[in-house]
DNA sequence: CTATACATACAAACAACGATGTATAGATGT
DNA sequence: ACATCTATACATCGTTGTTTGTATGTATAG
């Protein structure tokens, strides 16, 4: 062996992260060691020091593959639709976040973050989790509060119609993470957002 | 040192599983050595094999002094609210459920089962969150179709209500363990689950 | 255009540490 | 005396980080 070009060395990176996203999956964070990453993908560990400072540098750079703000499913969604019914703006980027969750590697990454690893060293799950949260959270009040201005939000104030979306968002994405071969989520959770904007509405 | 009474030993596997429950809190459970929460608890690793087979089995250990079927939460609800207004009894029990939740040992190992722990060996965080899960599901199931039956469910079907119900109850449950000194899930929750209960009825 | 010097991309070997499990010895209730 | 605990000692193993070796790409100068 020896050295490679540019774009060679960049694929090996790249299966390195596969790698470890598959051992990760399978035997969980702690208990997979970078020998057997590099093995899996058919290198020595030599080639992950080369790339990684250390499994915590290797783990968040799986991390930033998939890494999304959730305000970015609303940009695609038209600004018309999301002044005048801001609610159908929400439906449509919960639907374009479920097509996003049900990547296979987007799946993965996040059963990894819930189920298979504990902090360690930077990495702090619960810490990732709750920035999610609060992005989330943010940005939902944001277009609720457009939609009580637009009367179209009855029976709940913005924050708690917030917290209560963000509750369901959230408990039924954990519940299709935990289905390893389960369900595309797009399909439960069309179903459930629009039960919920349903009785939130005055539609 | 050397043997103690019956009382005595059982007070020390007591201490050793508080130990053990603080230090997995504070370094998770697979950075945290059988010889820190011996030493933790003021003793040796000695008496922790004395006590228990491996971590494994002290972790096990840990988990049944909380455990609890949700089932249980309706025992103490009254007879005929449960029969006549299963809405009722259904928000009964989760208060029960939040009150509990809020004890100081429950909490703490909940969160160490959320955010603190891999699976190893016979460990499976993953799989003792779907049977709970599942079992949250079923009894929910049971008192929505009753209220159906009793024509107090109104918009939803009883399947529905129960994913839309056991997806915000998960959602919050989740929300609340990851903040370490937040407030009590006990009045965020009641607020959310009679909202949600005063939407999905036609009282 | 070619020679050579340097940087890159890995592999392989090494030293050190920490955790585990077990075996044993000691102390004390019953 | 015997069973029950607890401490100590030890042997083993896996993982980590580091260092060294080496072959090849790549840039530069002549």
């Amino acid at each position: 062996m020896a050295r490679r070009t540019k774009a060679e060395a960049a694929a090996t990176r790249e299966a390195l992260i596969d790698a470890a996203e598959e051992m990760f999956m399978e035997h969980g964070v702690a208990r997979t060691s970078l020998e057997q990453i590099a093995r899996h993908a058919g290198m020595t560990r030599g080639a992950v020091y080369w790339h990684f400072k250390n499994k915590a540098d290797l783990f968040h750079a799986m991390l930033e593959r998939v890494h999304l703000p959730f305000q970015n499913l609303f940009d695609e969604v038209d600004d018309s639709v999301a002044d005048n019914c801001p609610l159908e703006a929400i439906r449509q980027a919960c639907i374009k976040g479920f097509v996003r969750a049900d990547l296979p590697r987007n799946k993965r990454v996040h059963f990894i973050m819930m189920y298979r690893c504990e902090f360690f060293s930077d990495i702090d799950p619960q810490a990732m989790q709750e920035e999610i949260s609060k992005d989330v959270s943010t940005v939902l009040l944001k277009y609720f509060q457009l939609a009580a201005e637009r009367q179209q939000l009855t029976g709940l104030s913005p924050e708690a119609a917030t917290d209560l979306f963000h509750a369901a968002l959230s408990g039924l994405f954990y519940a299709w993470l935990r289905n390893p071969e389960g369900d595309s989520i797009e399909v439960q959770g069309t179903i459930m957002i629009e039960n919920l904007l349903r009785l939130i509405s005055n539609a």
